[in-house]
DNA sequence: ATACATAATGAATAAATATTCATTTCTTTC
DNA sequence: GAAAGAAATGAATATTTATTCATTATGTAT
């Protein structure tokens, strides 16, 4: 029991710390941003960020693996509830517009500081893939159904689809996020169907 | 023509640095690099770079600037040579594509370092602007030829065909650059014009 | 050849900052 | 309420690295 509540008390932090250390890395980068700064925010000393990760890189690596893990369920969640695949690829866009900019300072750092790094860890990157083992099921799918064209090149159709939701997260976060992100899904997801050519 | 003379070893030198600093920089990212990598990289020593660059941010500036005002001048006559609108899409495409393949540090930095920066010179942001403008003429002549649609909400579709675009070639710069990315500007363009739905 | 100017050097400096750890403060238990 | 244990502190350390500048080398003109 005693247990427990220290066990609960630690997270408790641990989470205070995610934040502070997202909050930080959000406004002025990773390089830029101090391990002073982060522990300033959280109200610690400089000491305890120590307590509870290894280093600098590893704050970066946990705020991501704890953020991705989360954002993951949701979308694991909105393409595994059944549906026609056109219904399926919306849902997928709105919940990755929705949960980005719900929660802007992992928008700014997954645009800025994770996207690009050759030096992460595989877990993290394994996220993209997931994602577009996504797009790839909800597409077939639509190519059974007989929705989609069937002359897809799916490498390119999956990045196509990843590289233009991106585009826009990552005009928004330019914006300061100053508009409604999620109202930009239908939209989008119109775009990627029919194209720009008129019928 | 002494004056022309050193003026020309300067700028040979000066060259000889950004490429030096461009290899460093994509290989190892910006913060990760160092001067002294940077020197040994182009055969001079460290004290050098300050006769040629203010700071180690003006490496990053100048090294952009150059690469940005020739890539610009590309695409700009590829916009500006007369034609319909989707030969001219096809053309900005493919000179984009053709471009970052064949200066592969210039797209790593780009794509890594410099699409994201909040504290970049308004010169180098602005030549996104410049590409966003290029396409609202495409796709604005485009909707008095007639071929394209008349209900685009232009702010979302050139965010969402540059946004590809990028996506395309971040794969490409992931990938060690193992396939032709200008293959990819036909399909590419095809996805933009048609989407992927069945006609 | 000599003086002058320009360019390059690289060791020394200075500043920044990630990380450590001896000490203090807080919690829990008996 | 005293002792033990856990958590937190923050000043000191150690390292890294951008930048400087006194010195050396190279090139040019008279």
């Amino acid at each position: 029991m005693q247990k427990d509540k220290k066990e609960k008390a630690k997270s408790d932090k641990y989470y205070l710390l995610l934040d502070a250390a997202g909050a930080v890395f959000a406004r002025l980068g990773f390089y830029k941003s101090t391990i002073s700064q982060i522990a300033a925010e959280a109200g610690v000393a400089d000491g305890t960020i120590y307590l509870y990760f290894k280093n600098k890189d590893d704050i970066l690596y946990q705020f991501m693996h704890y953020k991705t893990g989360l954002v993951f369920e949701k979308m694991r969640q909105a393409v595994d509830t059944p549906g026609d695949c056109e219904t399926r690829l919306r849902r997928l866009i709105r919940c990755h517009l929705r949960e980005f900019q719900d929660d802007r300072n992992m928008a700014v750092i997954f645009q800025s500081e994770v996207r690009y790094r050759r030096d992460l860890e595989p877990q993290i990157k394994d996220i993209s893939k997931m994602y577009l083992d996504f797009l790839t099921d909800i597409i077939e799918q639509g190519q059974i159904e007989g929705c989609m064209r069937q002359d897809l090149y799916m490498g390119l159709v999956k990045r196509f689809v990843l590289g233009a939701v991106e585009g826009v997260i990552s005009t928004w976060v330019a914006s300061e996020g100053r508009y409604d992100l999620l109202s930009m899904a239908d939209p989008l997801v119109d775009l990627y169907l029919k194209g720009i050519q008129r019928g």
